[in-house]
DNA sequence: CAAAATACCTAACAACTGTTAGTTAGGTAA
DNA sequence: TTACCTAACTAACAGTTGTTAGGTATTTTG
């Protein structure tokens, strides 16, 4: 039956991720995905190719499932800088929902060939990044936008990134690790900067 | 002679350094590292009692390198403003002339297990972030000081971070992967917020 | 019902992994 | 000369790796 089919197909794919996202590529061996979805290593070569196609096709199932709800915020009919708020603050929450998703990304920014960069530019980032580029020049038309829209991911992912060390550095609170504290403290910086708050 | 086992040891250390910086712990085997010296993979464990060894040999290597002249930037008699202004400058400068450091911290947050955290948080980066976050306080004592200091640490290295993936991303410039055009963009944002430029 | 396709299996392969045992050449101290 | 230390070596180990060939139930199809 195809849904069978479809269904081995899928576990092996989250499968992959978790671990993938975990552990990365290299520590991830073909015996512990068949293990993981309770399958013989072998069986998965029904599946795909090599551990390899397995890799690339779960990125892209990751990557996939991402940007759905974001465009339309981005698109609304509100004043821009609600906008901005709307977005840091959905962007945050997902990326926060999703750590398998985040690591990834992580992961592929130190492994990812050249080619793999341009696929996760066009493919999975560019109408969000075009889109959020557009915001900010709403917002001010003079900065550079291309700076400015990477400084927003970059204070939204780090916060959530950094994570398991912030935990060991002065100043730390429980509150620092809830995705709504940290849109919060990363929409204030941006409208005032440090000076304000 | 003394110089010798040091010198051997000194540069098995570099290689080391670099080839677990590029390619990550797993992805470097000893054979690997033993080609780069240019001595026989069993001659390691001469130096080192195993991989694991060597490579926080490594890293420990790598990070105590670190933190020298920016102290100094942090404590000076300059008012609070400038003395962020420099720290930024010099900050990015240093770390993007140091790829491998940037990039063994970006695998040790993925990888590193809580105990390399917390040595990586109070041997590495304490003195540092500190200084950074009584800066902070110092420009504006109102503010959550420890969210704002990895706040400023991010925007800095997620630029740096991002530069294989931002070449494809709209608006990229070359002068977007200079330090001083990115410390420029960051302490302009930070004094600023996205409103002003 | 026979044939074919599906989705798994067992068993094994060659290559590579970290690591160890044992050896050797050269320098140093008694 | 003898004994020891240093820093390298050769050769091999046991385990893991990705992958493949070939077999086997179960389901679908002609």
């Amino acid at each position: 039956m195809d849904a069978v089919k479809e269904n081995t197909r899928q576990i092996i794919i989250d499968s992959s991720i978790k671990l993938f996202a975990q552990f990365g590529y290299a520590n991830v061996s073909v015996r512990d995905i068949a293990d993981a979805v309770g399958i013989k290593p072998a069986s998965l070569y029904y599946h795909f190719d090599n551990k390899q196609t397995l890799y690339l096709a779960s990125i892209k199932e990751s990557f996939s499932l991402k940007a759905s709800g974001l465009s339309e915020i981005l698109q609304s009919q509100e004043p821009a800088e609600i906008r901005l708020k709307n977005y840091i603050y959905k962007f945050t929450a997902l990326a926060s929902e999703d750590e398998p998703f985040c690591r990834l990304i992580q992961r592929e920014m130190l492994d990812g060939d050249e080619q793999r960069m341009q696929y996760l530019a066009e493919k999975v980032f560019k109408d969000q990044f075009d889109a959020l580029d557009l915001l900010v020049i709403e917002i001010n038309p003079q900065c550079d936008s291309h700076m400015s829209a990477i400084s927003i991911l970059s204070l939204v992912l780090y916060h959530l990134e950094t994570t398991p060390i912030r935990y060991f550095l002065k100043g730390h609170k429980k509150q620092h690790n809830q995705a709504e504290f940290i849109a919060q403290h990363v929409f204030n910086l941006l409208m005032n900067g440090l000076l304000k708050s």
